[in-house]
DNA sequence: TATTGTTATACTCTATAACTATA
DNA sequence: TATAGTTATAGAGTATAACAATA
């Protein structure tokens, strides 16, 4: 029925994705929601951004991001600065209180996957790896669009 | 600081499970939710299961799959029946309603992964389905623990 | 008494829409 | 006028707890 078979495979697997976040999701923080969670690993990986290239790299609407970013704010973990060449963005930089978080998280989740993960070979994990690293790539620049036309990407 | 450094490199890129659910989830049909989506496609791999077998394949709550699965039953995608060997389960089975909104939903992942993947190799992507075929079958057997001691897997 | 499943409640995540401030 | 961000609202996802029915 469809032209692309080498998908068809695939598509039976996606429950896989909510499987592993919500095993993940249970072993945060308790004052660390997944959202503030990603904020802090964004921050981490891309340095300071700007709260609309964030939303775009989680691949949320804005307002969600501002959600978010708000709770991490609240609790020191991530400064919000205006920008002083454009003042109606807002810079967000890690603190070393959200350092001290993150590598809470990094060890609470390298305890998970150590432990649901036991089977795997190293080889098997560095695929793992791989495809992670490969999906966040292609996925960094879905803002959801509008459900309008969305312009030509070329 | 943790004695597994081989998945250190794993956890910066968690983020992107979210990503990619988030973007299947906005090109599913509006009256079904991914709940709703997530157990027809596991009825469709796994055929006839009670519903306790449901939300461990999950590694989601009884009363979550419980809701996803009354959602499905009253659209008639998912027959319902009790089982004549223990009459507290329920028996849940695919329909042929809910076999045709699966291929609609199966037709319209495909379309995204074929726009999203375009750039990806058969080869990635073969390692991408590998990955999750691999995941799916590790955290198939995870309903959240009440917190107490989970008692030894051996 | 223990187990299967349902339902009520509360909290998180998400997008839409209305709004403020700046460009 | 257009854009960056905030906030209010509504709908979905989830876990906990209380409950009914069966083993």
């Amino acid at each position: 029925m469809s032209e692309h078979p080498r998908y068809e495979g695939l598509h039976g697997q996606l429950g896989a994705l909510g499987a592993l976040k919500r095993n993940i999701v249970r072993v945060l923080p308790h004052d660390c929601p997944a959202g503030s969670a990603a904020v802090l690993a964004t921050l981490r990986h891309h340095g300071s951004v700007r709260l609309s290239r964030l939303a775009d790299l989680h691949s949320v609407d804005i307002s969600v991001a501002s959600r978010h970013v708000s709770h991490a704010v609240d609790r020191g973990w991530v400064a919000r600065t205006r920008d002083p060449e454009d003042r109606r963005s807002w810079i967000l930089e890690l603190t070393a209180a959200g350092r001290g978080v993150l590598d809470d998280i990094s060890e609470r989740t390298t305890r998970l996957l150590a432990d649901r993960l036991s089977g795997w070979t190293d080889d098997e994990i560095g695929q793992l790896t791989a495809v992670m690293v490969h999906l966040r790539e292609t996925f960094a620049e879905c803002r959801p669009v509008p459900r309008a036309a969305a312009p030509a990407l070329a």
